[in-house]
This record gives C-alpha cells, sequence and structure tokens, in this order.
RNA sequence: GCGUUCAUAGCUCAGUUGGAUAGAGCAACAGCCUUCUAAGCUGUGGGUCGCAGGUUCGAAUCCUGCUGGACGCACCA
C-alpha cells in the first residue's frame, strides 16, 4: 500500500470530477501517476497526456498548467502528504514530505512483515499451473530447468496474490520411445543389476541410447519396441472405462487410482528379468517400474532445489480415452478424414490439427485434449497455465483453437452430456506461457548437461569461495589475534559449510534462469554462471546474510535499549531459519500491531540513500501485480536486484556500529524492512535464503 | 516457401506497455579492507537502440519493407 500514491490519484479524479463531472474507479486511474527518471523532478507526477482521455483535448501543456491551477487552490486536501507541486512541460510533479514517507513506508512493512506485499489479495480463483514434465526414464537435464523455475515461481506468486494455486507435473511417460526402452533392457543381458538399484535412471539413460544406435542398423529391434510399445498400450486399454462415466466420477470426486501408482509392488532382479520381457501382460509393469523409479529420482532433484508439485501425471493416463475422444470428435463431424488420418481444420492456423494417425493410434495434441477435459472435471480450475517452451506454439495454437471449435459445435456433442459440459467450458482458459531457448548450453565435453552436473559446478565454485574466505579469515587471526567471541559463531562447521556451498549454488543456477525475460533465448555461458558476482543469486543470497549478520549485531550491542521498544519482538523474532523457500508458504498475519514512532531526520548525511531505499520498498506490490499480470518472474528479479544494490551502498557508506541508540534505531527498523521485502521477494524466486554466508 | 519470435554498450541483459537526459551487471582501467561479511563499494571510458521509411505534440517501444538469427510447419513428444 503506498498511501501517497493512493491520495494523488485520489486528488487527480476529484479534478476531473469537478471539470468534467466524470467518475473513474481509482483502480482505472493508477496509470495517471508515474515515477520521475529521477527525483530531482518530483516524487510523483501526474503525465497530463493520459488525461486526455478524460476530456481533457488541448495540448498536454495547458491540461498540465489548468491542473496545477486546481492543486494550488486545493492544496489543503493534500498538505498531509505533499509539500511541493512544480510543473515541467506535460508533467505536475509533487514532492513529498520524505521523513513522513520514510516512515509510514518502513512502518508499513513492519506491521505487514512476511505478508508484506499482499494485503489486497485477488478473488481466490483456482489455477493450475503445469509444469517441469520431464520425460521419465532419462536423467532430469537443463532442458526442463527454464520450465521447472519459471512455472514454479509462477506459481509462487499467484499463491502470494492469493490464488488457489494447483501445480502439475506433467510426466512424458508414453510413446514408442518407451517400447525401445523396454526392448533394451530385455535385449542386454549384461545390465548391472546392482548399479541399477543404486542409480536406476543413468542405467535406463545410457541403455537408450545404446538400443537407439543399435536399432539404426538393427530393424528387428525397431520392430521389436513397437510391438512391446502396443502390448503396453493394449494392457492400458484393456481396462478401459467409459469417458462419460468416468468424467461424472471425477466431477464428483471419485479419488481413481490406477495400478500404475503402485509400481512398488513390482521388483525386477537379473533372475526374474526374463519372466517379464516373455510376457506380454508384464511389459506394462516393466514401464511402470521405470516410471516409479523416475518419480523417485525427479523428486529427489526437485526437494534438493525446494521445489514441490501438489500433483505427478502422465500423459499415459489420457491415453486411456484418447481414442474415445477422437472418436466422438469424427462422429459428430468436428474432425474430419484426410489421407487416412483425422483432422481438425483450425481457422487462422495454416495446418490443420492432426489428432489420430492412419493406423488410428492417438497423438500427443488429441491426449492432450483428453487432459485438459479430465482436469477440468477433477479440479474446475478458472485457469490453467501450461509452461512450455516457445517452440510448441503451433500445438499449443492448435489445441486451444481446438477448443474454440469445442464451445461453437457444443451442440454437436448433445449426445455426449458430460463431455459436452466440460469440452465447451474450456475455450480462453487455457494460457501457454512460453520461455526461449537455452543456446550453447553443453559440457566440456559437448554434451547434454544433466540439471545435477550443472547444480554441482556452481555448489564447487561456491565451495572454493567459503575456503578462500577461511584462509584469509585464519590469516587475520594470526596477526591480530581477535577477542575470539564474536568469531566463534562465525565458523561453519563442515556440513555447514556444505549445505550452503550448495545453496548457493542452487540460487545461482535458479537466478540465472529467472533474471532475464521469459521469451529471450539464454545464451548460456559457464564463465557467466559461474561468476557470483553483480547480477546473480550469490549476490542476493550475500546481501541477505549481511544484513542479517548487522541487524544481529546490532541487536546485541544495544539489548538494553531495545527489550523496551513496543512491538520489536515480533520482527526480531521472525528468523530467517523459519522461512520456507520453494515451498510456497505465506503468511496470513497481516498485522503485527508495530506502531512504534519513529522518524529519520532530513539532516541526517543518509536521508537521501535512506529515502531511495523507501521508495523502492514502496513499489514492491506494483512490481508483484506486473509479475503476475505478465507472468513473468523476470520483473521480480530486476527489483530485488535494484533493493539489493540499494541496500549494499548504503551498508557500505554509512555506520551504524557504535553509533547512539537514538540513531541507530529507526535504522534497525529499516533495515529490517529491507530485509522482510528482500526475503519475500527470494521466497517467490525460489532463491534459497542465507543466514550467513 | 509460410508462420511465430527476436535484434539496445566488447559480452549478458533492463528500459515502468507511446513519454522527461536510453540504464545495470560483467569485462577493461583507476581507487577503497587495523572499523557492521570485499560474493561488496566508488570513479573513468564505452551507444547512429540492426537498416530504411511511415504514424504524432513525442518512437528503443506502434505500422510497412529490408537484412540477419532462433524456433516451428501432418501421422515424434
Amino acid at each position: 500500500m503506498d498511501i501517497f500514491k493512493d491520495t494523488l490519484i485520489l486528488f487527480v479524479l476529484s479534478f476531473i470530477k469537478e471539470k468534467n463531472k466524470m467518475n473513474i474507479e481509482p483502480k482505472e486511474a493508477e496509470k495517471l501517476i508515474k515515477l520521475p527518471p529521477d527525483n530531482s523532478y518530483g516524487d510523483y507526477s501526474v503525465a497530463s497526456y493520459y488525461l486526455a482521455k478524460y476530456g481533457f483535448k488541448g495540448k498536454p501543456e495547458n491540461t498540465a498548467s489548468e491542473f496545477l491551477n486546481y492543486a494550488q487552490v486545493n492544496f489543503e486536501q493534500i498538505k498531509d502528504f505533499f509539500s511541493k507541486i512544480e510543473i515541467k512541460g506535460p508533467y505536475v510533479n509533487f514532492f513529498v514530505h520524505k521523513e513522513k514517507f520514510i516512515s509510514i513506508t518502513v512502518k508499513n512493512v513492519l506491521k505487514h512483515n512476511k505478508a508484506y506485499g499482499r494485503e489486497y489479495l485477488n478473488k481466490p480463483e483456482r489455477v493450475v499451473i503445469d509444469f517441469s514434465s520431464p520425460n521419465i526414464a532419462k536423467p532430469f537435464g537443463v532442458g526442463h530447468l527454464r520450465s521447472t523455475v519459471i512455472g514454479m515461481s509462477l506459481a509462487n506468486i499467484y499463491e502470494f496474490c492469493g490464488y488457489d494455486v494447483l501445480k502439475i507435473n506433467y510426466l512424458g511417460d508414453f510413446g514408442t520411445q518407451f517400447g525401445k526402452l523396454i526392448t533394451a533392457f530385455c535385449h542386454y543381458d549384461d545390465i548391472d543389476f546392482y548399479e541399477f538399484e543404486k542409480d536406476p535412471i543413468k542405467v535406463l539413460y545410457k541403455l537408450y541410447i545404446r538400443i537407439h544406435k543399435e536399432a539404426q542398423e538393427d530393424s528387428g529391434l525397431e520392430e521389436d519396441a513397437r510391438l512391446r510399445f502396443k502390448r503396453l498400450e493394449e494392457n492400458i486399454l484393456k481396462t478401459k472405462r467409459a469417458l462419460e462415466k468416468y468424467l461424472e466420477n471425477l466431477q464428483n470426486g471419485a479419488n481413481i487410482l490406477r495400478k500404475e501408482d503402485d509400481w512398488s509392488a513390482v521388483k525386477i532382479t537379473a533372475k526374474n528379468k526374463n519372466d517379464f520381457c516373455r510376457t506380454e501382460d508384464r511389459q506394462y509393469d516393466i514401464w511402470s517400474l521405470f516410471r516409479g523409479l523416475s518419480i523417485e529420482e525427479f523428486k529427489r532433484i526437485y526437494n534438493l532445489m525446494g521445489i514441490r508439485f501438489d500433483v505427478y501425471e502422465g500423459e499415459s493416463q489420457s491415453a486411456e480415452f484418447a481414442n474415445e475422444v477422437v472418436e466422438i470428435l469424427y462422429k459428430t463431424g468436428l474432425a474430419m478424414e484426410s489421407e487416412g488420418a483425422i483432422i481438425i481444420p483450425l481457422k487462422g492456423v495454416k495446418t490443420p490439427a492432426l489428432i489420430a494417425k492412419s493406423d488410428g493410434t492417438s497423438l500427443y495434441l488429441s491426449r492432450d485434449i483428453v487432459t485438459a477435459i479430465l482436469r477440468m472435471a477433477k479440479y474446475s480450475y478458472n485457469k490453467m497455465i501450461y509452461v512450455v517452451g516457445s517452440e510448441q506454439s503451433l500445438h499449443f495454437n492448435q489445441l486451444f483453437n481446438i477448443f474454440n471449435i469445442l464451445k461453437d459445435g457444443k451442440n454437436k456433442l448433445n449426445n455426449y452430456p458430460v463431455f459436452q459440459k466440460y469440452a465447451s467450458s474450456l475455450s480462453g482458459k487455457l494460457v501457454h506461457i512460453k520461455f526461449g531457448r537455452i543456446i550453447g548450453m553443453s559440457t566440456r565435453k559437448g554434451n547434454l548437461v544433466f540439471l545435477e552436473d550443472y547444480i554441482d559446478e556452481a555448489r564447487l565454485k561456491a565451495m572454493e569461495k567459503l575456503n578462500e574466505r577461511d584462509d584469509i579469515s585464519n590469516n587475520a587471526n594470526a596477526v591480530t589475534s581477535f577477542n575470539g567471541e564474536n568469531n566463534e559463531k562465525d565458523i561453519f562447521t563442515l556440513d555447514e559449510k556444505e549445505s550452503t556451498a550448495l545453496k548457493i549454488g542452487i540460487g545461482a543456477v535458479i537466478f540465472n534462469d529467472l533474471k532475464t525475460r521469459r521469451d529471450t533465448d539464454v545464451n548460456f555461458n559457464w564463465d557467466n554462471v559461474l561468476s557470483f558476482e553483480g547480477q546473480t543469486g550469490p549476490y542476493l543470497q550475500y546481501t541477505v546474510s549481511r544484513i542479517n549478520s548487522l541487524i544481529s549485531r546490532l541487536i546485541k550491542e544495544n539489548g538494553n535499549d531495545i527489550t523496551g521498544i513496543i512491538g520489536i519482538n515480533n520482527i526480531m523474532f521472525h528468523t530467517l531459519t523459519d522461512i520456507k523457500w520453494g515451498g510456497a508458504s505465506f503468511d496470513n498475519n497481516f498485522d503485527n500491531n508495530f506502531d512504534d514512532e519513529f522518524s529519520i531526520s532530513e539532516r541526517n548525511s543518509d536521508f537521501n540513500e535512506i529515502y531511495l531505499i523507501a521508495k523502492q520498498i514502496s513499489i514492491f506490490k506494483d512490481n508483484i501485480e506486473m509479475a503476475l499480470n505478465l507472468n513473468e518472474p523476470s520483473i521480480v528479479s530486476s527489483y530485488v536486484l535494484e533493493l539489493a544494490s540499494l541496500f549494499n551502498k548504503y551498508y557500505q557508506n554509512y555506520r551504524l556500529m557504535g553509533q547512539d541508540f537514538e540513531y541507530i534505531k529507526p535504522r534497525l527498523y529499516l533495515l529490517m524492512a529491507i530485509k522482510a521485502v528482500l526475503t519475500n521477494a527470494l521466497k517467490l524466486l525460489c532463491i534459497p535464503i542465507l543466514e550467513r554466508m
């Protein structure tokens, strides 16, 4: 909340009302207020050219002076907040009472603390976010990293803004490639089952590469793979349920578990492997095992990064109904035959949507149609967001267009009432949040990079830096011989050091992906990622631990004075350890009863720097809103970098330790406010927060 | 060929949705640790916003054309 801005908005609206008898919603008028590029121009300005929309037709400069006139005559109404008005071209610039601005802004943060930035929640609409979505039986590569971190961050932002968010991981667990993998598993008899138990995914990945190569020369293997996949699909279709009935069950909340959810029942060893491979039905069991092991592996990595999903789904779950849906669409004339395949012609899209192959089997697109419908029946969402790379734009364009057609052609589906209800309701509710590719990402050897190796490089670099620092402080000890009191606390145990290094590595990796706008391709460069200076995750983590350390030192030094301060306890003991990151648990406790009076005088030499910090803090909410509306986490990234930079400048230039308590007190509040905003922002970005580093 | 998208400092990117003098970070150079964590801070240099037109009070931003890159374009996902 920015009471200065809100006051100014109402003031402009009263001007519009008096002159042109128009009533405008404050929310709509927000655009009229701009922030000047430099605070020598003022603190807020009214851009008069926007007033043309509200009946002020003349030259912007004339409108501006008309408004200036009004503002001067009615200055009484806003004099509590503003001290001066100036006109400059089309802008009418307002200067705030800065001392007041600082204390109101800082107090506002401390009052809301962990909830700062989310005081006004949006309607509790349900949003499904579909992201990450790796392929099973493959190591988690960096290819899925962007979707994962952008999706997770968006989920956090939506949740922060009060939405009811459902995070879905839609696994790529279906397709002929898995027939190939089963073939490989059965074909090679030199599989090391000891290794398989330890790191099943790596073993499977190697098998896949091996069979892929060999199959190019041996068409028999291709044939075997096709056959095994067919058995797999048959197994799923054997127990196929009727779509109408199934949808009805879903909407009634029936929890229908399928067999693949209990993969742990399957245990394959060197001894019984052949039994599985030879039995037609058991192709399904083999695949089910792969799937289960993959999910377990993915969860381990997500856990490492502080990422959690509400639901794991897979394409295989939609495969069951794909053929039936294609059949319905064909029978009702919504789809047609072309060159033996089934298509849906689309307006505005040249390539018709292909929903079934000429051999009748389903495709990615048809399964996605099913998935969106099943999810609607199950979760009744207001909006579903697919966080998928921009190379799939055409696919989603086709998918969304199909739902427009199903809405227009609703009547043709009268024979399938439940299907009709859901299929026709999806138009306009689906969004494709696309992002650019990572270019030039390869290992030193030149191949696909696994996420874990990537994180590990960053982790090692962080470890190196931590060790460097140890060396420096050891040398310092040798020379000056500290009294040891603070020193003892500052030294990491080996465990702490290792977990810190890991979190720094993760912070570096995640922030590197979230700092640029989604839609631009990311040029990958090891030197960039492994540099922890400037606009990086570690810089932000460092800033937080630095501010944290300063706060605790100040509290320690001024302990007696501080305990007497009203309201500080609630904030002081808001330690960093109780902050969960990535898991998105946001505080709803909006009021800390913080009402201590304080101010920072304009006469102090650090006043202008403090004012700039307060200004940055005050625009947090605006930035969150923008990030939400544009589905763009990088807005939060830019914001938090700027705040960190302002703090670091202040920290470097003004020393607090050793000052009078009267001087320290308001600045201590400021520090706590900065810390609260920084941690709130970093949480939204899934950057691990460190108490010290 | 068609479609989508991008082009801003040597490099990586911002640029408040058409507004005031185009900003950061790396890298380069020059400084700052007996004092709150130097993963930091201060300063210097570095720009025909790909090119050419157009729209208007006003364009890095919108429109058209061109150049160059990325991605996609029927039985993969």
